[in-house]
DNA sequence: CTATTTGTTTATCC
DNA sequence: AGGATAAACAAATA
């Protein structure tokens, strides 16, 4: 489910819990969300500490308990965080970590279990769990920074290139679509062929997540009706721009949308 | 029953 | 060696 935007939406789901002691770590022991490590880990770095601080990098989240104790959560495909209170009913079958405070629950559930928690050691500051790359929000984000990164990557099609979270930290595939069909470019065309528009590309990408993050992170609000995002998926969906009627097919193994005549055919 | 899924990692093939 | 592509992961939904 989540990009950028969306993900964002989920780190200020736990916000207003900041201040909260946990007080029991509990969860389902064998999920694969944990992955190399376990879920008595985690609970051995996070339980009695309250929460005290999050931090968002792409679509990975960071969050602080007591003075440097951190958990990364990533949400996969169908990861979601949840805040209950104490008197919630909750289905709890696909909730895989569950924080107790004493005013309710913090939660993350993900059915599929393609997302992970990862606890670091103490003191360990997230942004030494790897050297993180610029997102589109950050000074770093720069035309000279993604020439580089597209020239090493000439002959791959632009969504690929998109899709790559060490290049476009954030980006998924519906954020990838909006950013190509706003270029007007096709989603297979070698990204070695646009090293002359990558100033329009990290505009466009810069356009995009701002923009759903202003109107996803607040509320999960509804994107305009010019934005792709709301054709994409509806049969017969058309273009908000030109009227025409919109392509779905594979790009780089992702169902991709976009505009024949807006972006050419292929 | 089949096909689909807003993600990432691993295997395989040039 | 390195990059591109496919498969795998798992469960809900249509």
């Amino acid at each position: 489910m989540p990009e950028l935007a969306e993900v964002e939406y989920y780190r200020r789901c736990w916000q207003p819990a900041r201040g909260r002691r946990i007080v029991a770590v509990e969860g389902n022991p064998g999920a694969r969300v944990f992955r190399d490590t376990s879920l008595a880990a985690v609970r051995g770095l996070v339980e009695g500490h309250a929460l005290r601080a999050s931090r968002r990098h792409g679509k990975q989240l960071y969050f602080r308990f007591g003075a440097d104790r951190w958990i990364r959560i990533r949400l996969g495909m169908t990861g979601a965080l949840d805040r209950l209170g104490g008197a919630d009913v909750a289905d709890f079958r696909h909730a895989h970590l569950r924080l107790r405070h004493a005013g309710g629950w913090l939660v993350f559930r993900d059915p599929r279990m393609f997302g992970s928690v990862q606890p670091s050691g103490r003191g360990v500051d997230p942004h030494a769990w790897a050297s993180l790359p610029p997102t589109p929000e950050d000074e770093g984000f720069t035309v000279r920074h993604l020439e580089r990164q597209l020239e090493r990557r000439a002959g791959s099609p632009l969504k690929a290139v998109l899709l790559d979270q060490a290049i476009f930290p954030g980006i998924g595939n519906w954020m990838a679509d909006e950013i190509l069909w706003r270029m007007h470019v096709h989603p297979a065309t070698p990204c070695g062929e646009v090293l002359d528009r990558v100033g329009d590309l990290r505009r466009r990408t810069r356009f995009v997540a701002r923009g759903a993050l202003r109107v996803i992170a607040p509320d999960w609000g509804d994107l305009p009706e010019t934005w792709l995002m709301n054709h994409r998926w509806r049969d017969g969906g058309v273009c908000p721009r030109c009227r025409g009627a919109l392509t779905r097919g594979p790009v780089a193994g992702r169902t991709t949308c976009w505009c024949p005549l807006c972006q050419g055919e292929g």
